[in-house]
RNA sequence: GGCCCCUUAGUCUAGUGGUCAGGACGCUUGGUUCUCAGCCAAGAAUCAGGGGUUCGACUCCCCUAGGGGCUACCA
């Protein structure tokens, strides 16, 4: 094998969007996979804009894109801000190249100029109809002699560009995911190439810019299976060596139509906004019509690149289902180490404003992170400048962390689940404390275990459930009795991890001035009805 | 209207003529327990429908139905 059929045998994948919206996550997928099979094969991943519709076309769309793929982690090889050997990788910025290749075409006879009108086109069309005939360019300009061109020309009228299609016969293609597709030339139509404003039609340019980008592999959804027998003759007709095609099944939400924003959140940017890790979302999209073996479901991207196939891609639609990508996110989120976890959930607690310097722990004596069994005390690296301010909270984080355990699967539910650590106006359950704090036992029981709680000298966890449970036993009722409503008065909720571990964060101080509320609401409120 | 793609439990999938149709999420039940989560154990649930081909079809062929795409000077 010679070098230069080395060369040309490269893997060279692109994703091409448009920047008309957000990076989707039908998109983000197919982004995905190209990145995976470049990176499976010693590749080139492309990174193509394709902006030939200069209305629909925004800055802040391709930023947008460009953000979203990073936080996936598909770094692209070649692309518009990193440049590379086949650029410009913008299409509104390789307008020569689409001229000079419809020129080369033009003199060879495989396209021509066509003069009509847009009215004309649409009557056309509008009678086609009428008779259910199949809507097909009339072929009105496709044998004008040259002094008609001429004429036309010289009266300055604008046109497009035309490709030729044969009447007969057909194409054939081979997809890599689908096998072999033939389609009828007669069906197809004499499609325009170039605009009459000059620029170039996407099936135009993606076929000019992949032969000139050596692209090997062209990796996209299934909505273009019908454009490629158009994209196969002008491969043909440009003289270009055809790639290989793998059409990827379509995304659908939950009602098997096409995935939209009634779907709920359908844009990538939505779910890093909510958190959610950006592995998970790589790892749930490339299982959103591939599989492995069937079985082996968790995957890091560097695991995905050893495990990618486009043979193992299917061939059907998949529905996008969250509760499963929040699964993936949680075990995800378990593998993380401790000193990730809290970066991230610092982040969140932040950004909600749940560190409000007026909230002060008691954490002098009692806290400790060798208190955390069987766990290396957590040591958080230099605080970053804005984490300063809050350096000692960061032990705590970490115990707080610790302690939710399984229970924290997303980042998004942070609030919910430690807002009162950090707040005294945290969420209360209305059912939950009419259940549990408005009786005349939860009042003087809260109101004995605050006193207990006052003598102890450690507030460590074994101090604190040996008091609580010394309590239990004097008044002669169930452990439970007494964590309830413990629960309720310290947390709001009926749910929370462990009652001691929750009181002994909370620190002694808060502890006490909570249940002592609770006890005076419960008999405020006895006394009131 | 024409051409094309898709169809295994609620969802993602394994399967390539002979399997008790496997796994995962979700769901149900039981166990552990201060609640929840987790964990452990058990369980319900699938080959869209109809014709063929074959000794034998989830697997091959045809038809129907449903969903989707293209048929633009959108991509």
């Amino acid at each position: 094998m010679s070098l230069i059929e080395k060369h040309d045998d490269a893997v060279r994948v692109r994703f091409a969007p448009s920047p008309t919206g957000h990076l989707h996550v039908g998109g983000a997928r197919t982004a995905l996979y190209n990145f995976l099979y470049a990176r499976r094969n010693q590749g080139v991943f492309v990174l193509r804009i394709e902006d030939t519709d200069a209305a629909r076309s925004t800055r802040e769309s391709y930023e947008g894109i460009l953000r979203g793929l990073r936080w996936l982690g598909l770094e692209w090889d070649e692309g518009p801000d990193v440049g590379g050997e086949y650029g410009p990788y913008v299409q509104s910025a390789r307008g020569v190249l689409y001229h000079s290749e419809a020129d080369r075409l033009m003199r060879e006879g495989k396209v021509y100029r066509c003069f009509c009108t847009t009215e004309e086109l649409d009557a056309a069309r509008v009678e086609q109809e009428a008779k259910k005939l199949p809507p097909k360019y009339t072929g009105t300009c496709r044998d004008l002699t040259p002094s008609e061109i001429d004429e036309k020309l010289a009266r300055g009228l604008p046109f497009v560009v035309r490709f030729r299609m044969p009447s007969e016969g057909d194409v054939r293609f081979r997809d890599v995911i689908r096998g072999d597709f033939s389609f009828a030339n007669a069906d197809l139509d004499d499609f325009v190439c170039i605009k009459s404003d000059g620029r170039p039609t996407y099936n135009y340019a993606v076929v000019v810019d992949d032969g000139h980008m050596k692209i090997s592999h062209v990796i996209r959804g299934d909505d273009h299976i019908s454009n490629t027998p158009r994209q196969v003759h002008l491969f043909n007709a440009l003289g270009y060596r055809l790639p290989k095609f793998a059409h990827l099944p379509m995304i659908l939400g939950h009602d098997k139509t096409r995935l939209s924003k009634r779907h709920g959140a359908t844009s990538v940017d939505s779910y890093r906004e909510q958190h959610y890790l950006s592995e998970a979302m790589v790892n749930y999209l490339a299982l959103l019509g591939w599989s492995y073996d069937g079985k082996r479901e968790l995957f890091t991207l560097k695991a995905l690149i050893e495990a990618f196939s486009l043979k193992r891609v299917s061939s059907n639609p998949a529905v996008f289902d969250l509760g499963k990508m929040e699964w993936i996110n949680a075990e995800h989120f378990k593998t993380l180490p401790p000193a990730a976890k809290i970066e991230l959930v610092y982040g969140v607690l932040e950004e909600e404003k749940l560190l409000p310097p007026s909230f002060e722990v008691d954490l002098s004596r009692p806290v400790d992170l060798k208190l955390v069994p069987g766990k290396e005390p957590v040591r958080a690296e230099a605080p970053a400048e804005g984490i300063r301010a809050y350096a000692r909270e960061i032990p705590r984080i970490a115990l707080i962390i610790e302690t939710l355990g399984n229970r924290l699967k997303l980042l998004k539910d942070v609030p919910d689940l430690m807002g009162y650590f950090y707040r005294d106006d945290y969420a209360r359950d209305e059912a939950a404390v009419n259940n549990h704090l408005m009786t005349k036992e939860a009042s003087s029981r809260l109101s004995a275990l605050a006193g207990e709680f006052e003598k102890l000298q450690y507030f460590d966890r074994a101090s604190v459930e040996e008091t609580l449970r010394g309590l239990a036993e004097r008044l002669m009722i169930e452990a439970g009795e007494l964590i309830h409503p413990s629960r309720v008065a310290l947390t709001g909720k009926t749910v929370s991890p462990d009652i001691f571990w929750v009181i002994v964060l909370l620190g002694k101080a808060k502890t006490i001035e909570r249940l002592r509320l609770a006890a005076a609401l419960g008999a405020r409120g006895i006394a009131a009805s």
